[in-house]
DNA sequence: TTGTAGGCGTTATCAC
DNA sequence: GTGATAACGCCTACAA
C-alpha cells in the first residue's frame, strides 16, 4: 500500500488533518510545521490520491473530449492531433488532465458520456465538433453539465460556450477572392452537410456568389467526406458536367489533395484549367504539387482556447456564456490563377 | 448531488450492500431482489460513481498513455493518430478508458506520470514510444508498475512487455529490395538516433549491405527529426556528396515527402534518378508523386495489442512477459525501378 | 494554530 | 440471501 497522509501524519507527529493543510497550503499552518511536515513527506515520497481528494471534493481535474464518431475521419485528418495539442497545452497550464471518449457507434460513444459524466469521471468536456442533431450535447445540457465546444452549435449559439472560427466569413472571403480572378463557374465541395461547419461553409460561399449576382447552380455543390476518397468523388461528378467549373471551394485540404491527385490523373492543370482554394491549412496544403491556396483557422488555437474556457467555466460556474471566435487568414500559395 | 447506492436500496427497500451486490451481479442475491433492485435503479437512473468505486477498489479502469516529447512530431505524424485509434478500441473493448499525458518537456512529461502513477489515476500504462535512456521507464521498472511498451526496449527486452514489428528485419529486406534492383550506392535517412526504431533500422541496413559485400559508407547515413523538414535538410547534404546515392532508404514517409519536394526542386526525378523506399505506409504514401513503395507496420495493430496485453497484465500480475511482433509488409508503388 | 470526527460513494467482511 | 459495519484516502466543519 502507498503512503497516505497519515503515515506522513505520524512521521511529523502531527495529525492528518494539519498534513493535508499543508497540501492545501493553508495559511493558518505555522511556517514550522509546514517545514516539518514537508521534510516528512519528501522523505516519505509521499504522492497525494487523486481519487481519494476526487471524492472528498467532488471534482477530478480532468477533462473528457469526445472525438467525433467517425474513427477514419479522425486517424487520417491532421486536424485532430492538431487540436489535440492545443487542448492538451491548455489542460496542462491549469493542471488539467485529459481522458478520451472510446467506442465507434454514436451509441457506443453517446454511453461511454453518459458514464463519464454520471460516474464523476471528468469535471467538464468538449465536444470536438459540431453537429446539426447531436444526442451527447442534449444530454450535455438538459443536466446542465459544463462544456464547450469546438464548431458552432446548431441551436442555442447564445447559451453554449463554443469556439469557432467565423467560417462563414472566411468561405465568404475566398469564394470573392475567385471571383475577383474572374472565375463565375465556381463548384463548391464540403463535407457531411450533418456537419455545422459545413452548412457555415455553403452559406458563405452562396452569400458571395449571390452577391456577385450569379446564379447558384445545384450541380456544382457536392458533399462528401473529409477525406481524400472524397475528394476523388466529388472531382468525379463535377467534371462530368457540361459545363465544368473552372474553380473550386474545398472545405478541406484532405480533400483538396484528393481533388488534386484525381485531376492530376485526368490530365487536368491546376490552376490553369482550374483554381482550388482550400481550408485548414495543415501539412498537407504546402506540400502538395501545387501547393494549395488555403485558409488557416489556427487549430492549435481552437483546442488552446477550448480547453482555457471550460476550465473557467468549471471554476466558476456563473462565469457567463461565451463565443470565442480564433481570426482565420487565407495562405495563398500556388493553387489559384485568373480565368482566362 | 447525484443519485447514490443508498437513494436506490431506499426505493427498493433494501441494505445498500445488496445493491452494491446487485451491480456486481452476485450470485447469492435472489433474483426476484435483483429484480426490485433493477427497477429502482432505472426509475432513479442511477449511475455507479466511478471514482468511489475506485477508491474502494483500488482500480480505476484506466491506462494512461505517454506520448512521445516532441509537440510537432505528436501532432504532424499520422502515426499517433492511428495507434491512438488502437489504443482505443482496445481499451474500449475492455471497459478502460484512456488518459493521455500532458505536457511538453522532458520534465513534464515525468511529473505527470509520477502523478498519474501515485496518484492511483491509472492501472497501467502505455509508452507510446522507445528511447535509448528513458526516465519514464526506469521509474515505471523501478517501481514495477504495470506498463506496456511500443516498440523495443533498449535495454531489458526480456523484462518488458512490448509490442513491436521486426524493424531489422523489415529494413533488411527493402534494402535488399534495392539492392536487387542493382543499385549499390545506397543511402540511409533516419530519425533521432535516441529513439531505439531508428537503431533497429539501422542495423538491419548495415547488415544488408554488410551481406552484400558492400563497404559502409559513413557519408550516407543522415539523421533528422521524423519529419518532413528533417527530410529536406537530409537529402540536401546527401546530393552534396561527390558521388550521391541512386537509391534511399528512409525511415519514415513524412521525411519521405520532404525529401521529395526537395529533389522535385532540385530537377531530380524519382525513380528515375533516385528511388525511395519509406516507412510505416501512411495514407501520404499514397499520395504523393510519385506514391512511395513503403513498409506497411500496421500501426492501428500496434496500438490494439499494446492496450490489450497491458489490460491483460494489469487484471493478472502474474502474467508472463511478452513480445508481440506484429507483421509488416512491403507495399510496392511507384518510387523505386531498376539502377540505370 | 492544531486536533477530532464525520462524510464523500463504494466494496468487502463479517454476522445473522 | 441479506444487513450492518468498517475500510479506501482525503477534506473540512467544529472544537479546543
Amino acid at each position: 500500500m502507498a503512503i497516505t497522509i497519515k503515515d506522513v501524519a505520524r512521521l511529523a507527529d502531527v495529525a492528518p488533518s494539519t498534513v493535508s493543510r499543508v497540501i492545501a497550503n493553508n495559511p493558518r499552518i505555522s511556517e514550522k510545521t509546514k517545514k516539518k511536515v514537508r521534510e516528512a513527506m519528501t522523505e516519505l515520497g509521499y504522492h497525494p490520491n487523486f481519487i481519494a481528494r476526487s471524492l472528498a471534493n467532488q471534482s477530478t481535474q480532468v477533462l473528457g473530449l469526445v472525438m467525433p464518431g467517425s474513427t477514419s475521419t479522425f486517424s487520417q485528418n491532421p486536424f485532430f492531433p492538431t487540436v489535440l495539442r492545443g487542448l492538451s497545452e491548455g489542460a496542462h497550464k491549469e493542471q488539467y488532465a485529459l481522458q478520451m471518449s472510446t467506442g465507434q457507434t454514436e451509441e457506443e460513444i453517446y454511453e461511454g458520456i453518459v458514464q463519464m459524466v454520471q460516474g464523476g469521471r471528468v469535471d467538464g468536456i468538449v465536444l470536438l465538433y459540431s453537429r446539426v442533431e447531436d444526442r451527447v450535447m442534449n444530454y450535455l445540457r438538459e443536466r446542465d453539465f459544463p462544456f464547450v465546444m469546438i464548431g458552432k452549435p446548431y441551436k442555442y449559439a447564445e447559451e453554449i460556450t463554443h469556439v469557432d472560427n467565423d467560417n462563414f466569413r472566411a468561405t465568404k472571403e475566398v469564394t470573392e477572392h475567385l471571383l475577383n480572378l474572374g472565375h463565375t463557374c465556381i463548384g463548391f465541395i464540403g463535407g457531411d452537410l450533418n456537419l455545422v461547419v459545413t452548412v457555415e461553409r455553403l452559406l458563405g460561399y452562396e452569400k458571395a456568389l449571390g452577391e456577385a449576382g450569379l446564379e447558384l447552380h445545384d450541380d456544382y455543390i457536392i458533399h462528401e467526406e473529409f477525406l481524400r476518397e472524397g475528394g476523388r468523388e466529388a472531382i468525379n461528378e463535377l467534371m462530368q458536367l457540361e459545363e465544368p467549373p473552372t474553380a473550386l471551394v474545398v472545405a478541406d485540404d484532405l480533400m483538396a489533395l484528393g481533388v488534386l491527385n484525381t485531376l492530376d490523373e485526368m490530365g487536368i492543370t491546376v490552376p490553369d484549367d482550374i483554381s482550388i482554394v482550400s481550408f485548414n491549412n495543415v501539412l498537407l496544403a504546402e506540400m502538395s504539387r501545387p501547393p494549395l491556396t488555403s485558409v488557416d483557422i489556427n487549430i492549435f488555437k481552437l483546442g488552446n482556447e477550448a480547453a482555457k474556457n471550460l476550465i473557467q467555466k468549471i471554476k466558476d460556474p456563473l462565469e457567463p456564456v461565451k463565443r470565442i471566435i480564433v481570426p482565420h487568414c487565407i495562405v495563398e500559395r500556388q493553387s489559384c490563377t485568373r480565368k482566362r
